[in-house]
DNA sequence: GTCTATACTTCGATAGAC
DNA sequence: GTCTATCGAAGTATAGAC
């Protein structure tokens, strides 16, 4: 006997539905897409139901966003555990439609603050996660050139991974090639400072 | 003689608080709090005159887009000119409030063709005109390590610029120190593989 | 050349029947 | 748990008075 709203079951056919419709429609056309009738439309279910269940938009992009995060994380999990390697890090972060949508969900955490600290979150619990383990990969390569840290590392593949992203989904492929080359060839590396073999 | 739309003059005060009132709510707000009737408030005039200046809301965003391009634009052509360095470069890349409003304009232009277009143009204009600079700067620094172009100095540089700007604009700041420190020192050196003085 | 009035559409959200 | 009916607010855009 809670607040009457929000009280549709979690493992409802319906609501995984609506959540299918909403994240496609963001994938697709951008948050500002995501409106209640059309995720509704899109669903074919009737856009009211998009309050049964999450009564708020924002709650909805709450969902959409966790339900995401938590599969991306669990996946990252499993792949460090079969392969513990810095190209399991890098895929981890150039990964498919990952990246269009965490920009998606930058672009309106700048103006719901709820999302933003949801995003926030989970940036900084990926983010220690994934330092745990390019730390202990990169020990294992043997010393790094100065100044440069395993955090250093993980910023920069991090940044390189996700311009790299973004510059795709807007036609521009400028420089992409050798920078990817560059990557693939620190991946490979035994070790860091090109003194190798 | 033309289509009877779109007839504002460019000088026109009007128009540049238009102008000024759109960049403002996009910074602060993301861009879907772009409205007319919002930039009409925000600028103390009739939301009606967005139309008669600009026609659609996109052309508005391409307008706004335009005038902070050129700028932009500019402004990197007289930093260059006055300090042809790496560093120089660096701070185009990582200048102030340019990274957010890039963002909101990538994350607009996934689903208006007419800005993607705009934004690829522009992106690949700017970022020949860096690599034409960090060309030259970097080849009187001697010899890179192997594999590492220009292109991938510059493309790195970049993504790193941008990924703490965006995680900044979070609230995430972990490895931002250490990542800076190291560009720091990048920028600092004489020569680029560690065999300095 | 500038601004008012207004048409039309779509939005989020709620109430209540079934 | 789902659907119909509906409200009030806000969106883009145009017609036409001044």
């Amino acid at each position: 006997m809670e607040s009457s709203r929000r009280t549709g079951a979690k493992d409802s056919q319906t609501r995984s539905h609506l959540l299918d419709a909403a994240e496609q429609l963001m994938l697709e056309e951008g948050y500002a897409a995501v409106t209640s009738r059309r995720v509704g439309h899109k669903a074919e279910i009737s856009p009211q139901l998009v309050h049964y269940y999450f009564g708020t938009m924002d709650d909805l992009f709450l969902e959409v966003f966790r339900r995401r995060a938590e599969e991306g994380f669990a996946q990252f999990e499993r792949a460090l555990e079969a392969q513990p390697t810095l190209r399991t890090i890098w895929s981890s972060l150039s990964a498919g439609p990952g990246s269009v949508f965490n920009l998606e969900f930058v672009a309106l955490a700048n103006h719901r603050k709820a999302i933003r600290a949801e995003l926030a979150s989970y940036a900084e619990r990926f983010r220690t996660m994934q330092l745990d383990a390019i730390t202990s990969i990169l020990a294992a390569r043997g010393p790094l050139p100065d100044g440069m840290t395993p955090e250093v590392v993980l910023v920069t593949m991090a940044g390189v991974a996700q311009i790299i992203a973004l510059e795709r989904a807007l036609g521009v492929s400028g420089g992409h090639d050798t920078t990817l080359a560059f990557v693939e060839q620190f991946l490979d590396e035994p070790g860091t400072d090109g003194s190798s073999a």
